[in-house]
DNA sequence: CGCTGTCAAGACGAA
DNA sequence: TTCGTCTTGACAGCG
C-alpha cells in the first residue's frame, strides 16, 4: 500500500492574475532615484507574491491538492547586495506566517526549487558565497513560514568544469564550509547532462543529503537506463527526513527536444513509475513538472481515476495496493 | 493593445 | 576570450 501525492511548480495556468513571481529588476530599481520609494516597490511587490501564493495554496486546498514547489522569486533582489541592509525578514514575516500557518493547518507539504544561479560545486569563491547566500534567503523565507528548514530546497549538484570526478569532489569540499543549518536545507537531484542517479546517490550517501530522483531526467542521462535497481538506495537516504520521499516528474517535449518538458505528463509513463513504486514505501510524493502547471496535473489524475485499482483519498492524494 | 527584446545571478560550447 | 544559448516568466518599451 502506498500513498501518493501529486504536486505542480510555483504557478497556475487556471487561476488568473495570480502570480507569485512578479518582479522588480535592478535595472528598475536603480532608476527610481528616491531608495526608499524604490525599496517600498520592491516591498509592495513582494507582498503581492505572497498573498499570490496563498491564494494559489487555497486554489491547491480546493482541488486535494496538498503538495507545492513554491516560486523562488517571491522576494525581487533579496539577494542581491545592494539592498543587503534591507531587513526583509522583519517586514514581511506576518505575511509569511500566515502563508505558513495556512499551509500547516491544511497539511500541505511545501518546498523550493532554488534557481540554477546557485551552485555548491563551483571552483570560484564568489559564486559559491553568493549560492550560500541565496540558501539563507530560502532558509529566512522557510523560517518565517514556521516551517521546519529541513529537506525543503531542492538543488543539482552543478557544472562538470572539464573534469566530471573532480567537480563531484569539489562538492564535498565546498559542502564542508557551508553551515549544518543551510545543510539542512538541501535535497540533491540529478541531472539531465552530467550528474546522474549514480553521482547523486554517491554523494547522497556519503553527506546523508536525500535524492529526490527525477525520472525524465534519468531517461535522458543514466549508466543503467534500469532506475529500478537503485530505488532501495534513493529510498534509503529519505530514512532520516522528515518528509516523504520526493520525484520528479516531467515528460520529454519531444524527440527533438527531448530535455524540455512537454506540456503535459504521459500518463502511461506515470502508471508505469506507480506500478513499479507500489508497495515498497509507504508514502511518495511528485512533482509535476510540465508546461500546463496544475492543468497537467488535473489531466493525470483524470486519467488516473479510469484505474480501478486506485483509491482517491483527495483531488490529488491516492493509495495503491 | 500586442509583440519583441531585456532582465541579478552560471555554465558551456562555438567562434 | 568573448559571445550566444540554455531556460523562463515578467515586464518595459515600442509600433
Amino acid at each position: 500500500m502506498t500513498l501518493f501525492r501529486l504536486g505542480y511548480v510555483s504557478m497556475s495556468v487556471q487561476v488568473e492574475n495570480c502570480s507569485p513571481s512578479q518582479t522588480v529588476t535592478w535595472k528598475s530599481f536603480s532608476n527610481i532615484s528616491d531608495r526608499d520609494a524604490a525599496i517600498g516597490k520592491v516591498r509592495s511587490v513582494a507582498q503581492s507574491n505572497i498573498e499570490n501564493c496563498l491564494r494559489l495554496l487555497k486554489h491547491n486546498n480546493a482541488n486535494g491538492i496538498k503538495f507545492f514547489r513554491m516560486s523562488s522569486r517571491i522576494i525581487p533582489l533579496a539577494t542581491h547586495e545592494e539592498l543587503a541592509d534591507w531587513d526583509y525578514k522583519a517586514e514581511l514575516t506576518p505575511f509569511f506566517q500566515e502563508l505558513g500557518g495556512y499551509a500547516r493547518k491544511k497539511g500541505m507539504r511545501v518546498g523550493f526549487h532554488p534557481d540554477h544561479f546557485v551552485v555548491l560545486n563551483t571552483p570560484k569563491k564568489e559564486v559559491l558565497k553568493q549560492s550560500i547566500y541565496n540558501l539563507v534567503y530560502h532558509y529566512n523565507m522557510l523560517a518565517a513560514m514556521g516551517e521546519e528548514p529541513v529537506h525543503k530546497c531542492v538543488l543539482h549538484i552543478g557544472g562538470s568544469y572539464g573534469n566530471k570526478e573532480e567537480s563531484l569532489e569539489r562538492f564535498i569540499e565546498n559542502w564542508a564550509k557551508i553551515s549544518p543549518r543551510i545543510q539542512n536545507t538541501v535535497i540533491l537531484e540529478n541531472d539531465d547532462k552530467t550528474f546522474n542517479v549514480e553521482d547523486v546517490l554517491y554523494l547522497s550517501e556519503k553527506l546523508e543529503v536525500p535524492h529526490v530522483f527525477d525520472l525524465h531526467h534519468h531517461a535522458a542521462n543514466h549508466n543503467d537506463s534500469d532506475w529500478t535497481k537503485y530505488w532501495e538506495r534513493i529510498v534509503d537516504t529519505w530514512k532520516h527526513s522528515p518528509s516523504p520521499v520526493k520525484i520528479h516528474i516531467s515528460s520529454p517535449k519531444s524527440e527533438k527536444q527531448f530535455r524540455a518538458h512537454a506540456d503535459y505528463v504521459d500518463s502511461e509513463m506515470f502508471r508505469q513509475f506507480m506500478k513499479e513504486v507500489s508497495g515498497t514505501i509507504p508514502q511518495v510524493d511528485c512533482m509535476i513538472e510540465a508546461k500546463q502547471k496544475d492543468a497537467a496535473l488535473f489531466k493525470l489524475v483524470e486519467d488516473l481515476k479510469k484505474d480501478p485499482d486506485i483509491k482517491w483519498h483527495e483531488g490529488a492524494v491516492f493509495e495503491t495496493q
